[in-house]
DNA sequence: ATTAATTAAGATAAAAGAGTCTTAAATCAA
DNA sequence: TTGATTTAAGACTCTTTTATCTTAATTAAT
């Protein structure tokens, strides 16, 4: 897996509540987050903390809390939020987990693998959650995860309600 | 982690069988490869029982016993050797892991990871062990795992020989 | 045939990742 | 102030991956 489940779960996360952001004002509930997009409830809260602590959204108890973006969605790439959760290992590490492999001493493979994490790093730099999320709008596309196994065809989409 | 350990142990097992053919004919010991390349025995084994059942190598036990290529090293690529043992995920699904991910109904990242995880495949599959083997003699690559934590200084580099 | 060397295979253990549960702390509303 | 709501934090469980250990099966050499 490219990306752990608790980094995917905080991309998603993320532009749930960039998608949030733009309607209304206000903090974003954790519970009914997790309840759309299908992520455990508990497990959803410890990812959303790490992204606190990583200073890209902001957290508030008590009735009418949740979370929310820290700063302009604009601002806030897919890097930002896959290196809160995984580190930098994806963009810098050797594909052989071979230590030491760099330009002066590579791996069997470090010229290709290089080339291609890079353009991996630029790809998902160059994202906002805003133009994600906006994208997501336009092209009305798959976000949630499937509440079931089954319901791996039956794909559930915000935005157009889930089926119970 | 984009390949699984024992994904990463069965390229460097691949590469080094690869190497040995070409310098003399016979079986190569998985004990003797084990030590040079500081990769646990009994997990090696494992890993290269599933390279024979893909069909990539063969073994022979008893004395003189080891393993070998089952191919011409020219005509197995890093491909074959990731399939067999990490399996098709990395060339073909979503990132965010949302089943259903494809071009008529994407996930928010799909095209940008298409396209990359497709440059991979491709890398990948016009790699040939030969190539690579052949690579790793002429600029003298690093390829074995580090002894302990410490190693990850002086670096072991097959054919040079190993520190104790 | 016997023995030593070597891979095969299965049981077991340790570590990491994923997910759950409980309690505490903060906030809002009445 | 009290109570309800919601996030924070830590302990705990379950699963998968990684690694080890033991025993069996096969082969070569004597």
């Amino acid at each position: 897996m490219v990306l752990s489940k608790a980094c995917t779960y905080g991309i998603l996360a993320s532009l749930y509540v960039a998608r949030e952001a733009s309607r209304s004002r206000g903090y974003v509930s954790i519970g009914r987050m997790s309840e759309e997009l299908n992520i455990s409830f508990h497990f959803l809260t410890k990812i959303l903390q790490q992204l606190t602590s990583a200073g890209i959204i902001t957290s508030m108890k008590g009735p009418k809390g949740g979370v929310a973006l820290r700063r302009d969605p604009k601002e806030i790439s897919l890097v930002d939020v896959i290196v809160a959760i995984d580190g930098m290992g994806l963009f810098t590490d050797c594909l052989l987990g071979l230590p030491g492999c760099g330009e002066e001493k590579p791996c069997p493979v470090h010229d290709d693998w290089a080339d291609i994490r890079a353009s991996l790093f630029q790809a998902f730099r160059d994202k906002s959650l805003a133009d994600t999320a906006l994208r997501i709008d336009e092209l009305n596309l798959r976000f949630a995860l499937p509440t079931g196994a089954k319901a791996a065809r039956d794909n559930a989409v915000i935005g157009r309600g889930r089926p119970e």
